[in-house]
DNA sequence: ACTTAGCACTCGGAGTATTGGAGTGCTAAC
DNA sequence: GTTAGCACTCCAATACTCCGAGTGCTAAGT
């Protein structure tokens, strides 16, 4: 791969992701090398075909960038792309006005993302991989019936409305909130289950210590809320104009738990992320990239948060605003809990 | 409007609706009216679009249903459809794996409902007008930092960390919770901020009584909260197949704010309801029909639940499911909470 | 007064040429 | 290694034809 042949791909990488139409040799000649001649650029086409860094559509088209082309293009020709100042403040800005609580941060990410790439955005809810128990506290609400309120790292809440023997006063299950708290205050809902059994417990307390390890587990699943925004772009995208195509990846995307799961997957692995194409494990996603990367907000919290368009999408710009919006959104869960 | 032309009306629109092709004299005749010949018929469809009933896509083709049409066909026409047994059992499942909060639950009656209907479902979180403290918790998280915890009415839970004095221990602050649910147990957020001030209080408790409030009305607008789901369907519905107009519709849903004041300014209505076409006051859906419904849970828990279509839904159906699955969503919605 | 058979007419849509031009590969000369 | 020249390919756009479903109207029948 010499320095002319990359700056072929590069120069069809970029005419195509602009124009969505095949990139002929006489295009290229007279858009980007107007020092060589149309038949040069068609030799290193045919090579670059050969290579199966691009490909043709039909026999007579221009070429079009092959899967292969596109990663080539992201591993080693990516330029470094700068957010405009001025999107930078309007994604601040749309983060200020952003409510209260961590699902309303993580909505407006999305609708910002969204925006900013004129494609999808998905974000993952924060994954607590363990949950770990901060406070518990028990209420009575009538007779029998009691509130149990947890809080777990993550500053995540969970509350239930339990039966209780109804000669259980309010004063009894302040002791009972007391003692599980000294017990159990940083474990995770395992390490509760498995520890021991105090003996000198009343019946009512014992069994409510199980409630206890399944409201933190409830809180660890919680993180599976994945959120997507910006469909509407996406069905304005040429490739996308057959309906089952779109479909297929609307499907995708309405299934909170394949697109959860996918992102779970890859989640681990620091940095950007770039899958091109075949190289989503999900069938329907074949014809499309994903861009990830994480948000952190403390060490705590942290999510996915990627685009999702098609394989032509503009990587570079793509990286960088998604690099903004996931500080952003870092930034303003830190702010939210701080 | 005689009963012949009624009769006409409902074969046209039946027709249509399933076919989603004009339907001409010949068919009508053949499929519904053995009796009568197709020139008679011709008669009857000439009169029932001059009456507006009833429009020719060109002049030679046969006739398709005015929003007009629709409307004296949900008015007059609409059949009592029954909802399968089956699939009210699997309504009933589908409910059944739902998790432990609010938004989960919603989030499973979009999901059933889309399915149910094929066609867009869309849901409101719950518009509690007012929501009254249960019960306030103060954890100390570092000296100088608390943790605040609100729990309210509708099992609705807010949390926020607070800077205090960091002097201030956690026994104090559990003091402080006590006495703020003493006080302020059952009142709203208004009525928090007009109850006098205690005199005997600590300056930091009295600043909290401020953050409690706000907490309360952070609650009450959490409402806004708009689901929708099955856009997977729209996509494949002939009308759709233009994608400048399902990107109409796609914007307007994915805008939650103009989705959910389309959804209150029809909620307090009583009974279902149906808008068709032009009847949405949201240009973006004036070639959509909404059929809408309430959810209940109680007297504090009451939100919006509909479907989303093209005009040609098939209203008795997708009436009679939505029925189904806002009852679900009340009782699933009642069984979280109780 | 309503119904119906008959008929001329309309018009969209599906299918079939026609054609222009963008683009290619190859060859031979530079 | 580069380039001009040229024959060839094939899509996409346009035009054209034609079928038939469907209409409105008229005149006759009940």
């Amino acid at each position: 791969m010499d320095q002319r042949k990359e700056r072929i791909l590069r120069a069809v990488v970029s005419d195509y992701t602009e124009t969505v139409v095949p990139v002929g040799s006489h295009a290229l000649a007279a858009r980007y090398f107007l020092e060589l001649s149309s038949a040069t650029i068609r030799n290193e086409l045919s090579e670059l075909v050969d290579d199966g860094f691009l490909a043709q559509p039909h026999a007579s088209a221009g070429r079009v960038p092959t899967d292969r082309g596109y990663r080539y293009f992201v591993d080693f020709l990516l330029p470094q792309e700068v957010v405009d100042p001025q999107l930078r403040r309007a994604v601040r800005q749309g983060f200020e006005a952003a409510a209260h609580d961590v699902e309303a941060v993580l909505e407006v990410a999305a609708a910002v993302l969204s925006r900013l790439v004129e494609n999808v955005a998905v974000v993952t809810g924060p994954a607590n991989t363990t949950s770990r128990l901060l406070h518990i506290d028990l209420v009575l609400m009538h007779p029998g019936q009691a509130l149990m309120v947890e809080i777990a790292t993550g500053n995540a809440a969970y509350q239930r409305l339990l039966e209780t023997d109804p000669l259980v006063d309010q004063e009894e299950l302040s002791g009972w909130a007391h003692q599980m708290n000294e017990l159990y205050r940083g474990l995770s809902a395992d390490e509760v289950e498995s520890a021991p059994l105090v003996p000198g417990w009343a019946p009512g307390l014992q069994a409510m210590v199980l409630d206890l390890a399944k409201g933190l587990r409830q809180l660890a699943t919680r993180s599976a809320l994945v959120i997507h925004n910006g469909v509407r772009n996406l069905v304005r995208q040429p490739e996308f104009e057959d309906p089952a195509r779109l479909r297929a990846v609307l499907e995708v995307l309405e299934a909170q738990r394949i697109l959860g799961d996918v992102l779970a997957q890859l989640a681990p692995q620091a940095g950007m992320q770039v899958l091109i194409g075949h190289e989503n494990t999900v069938e329907e996603l074949r014809e499309c990239s994903l861009v990830l990367t994480s948000y952190q907000a403390g060490e705590q919290l942290w999510g996915t948060i990627g685009v999702v368009g098609p394989t032509r999408i503009r990587y570079g710009q793509v990286a960088a605003r998604l690099q903004l919006v996931s500080q952003a959104t870092g930034a303003a869960l830190a702010r939210l809990l701080a």
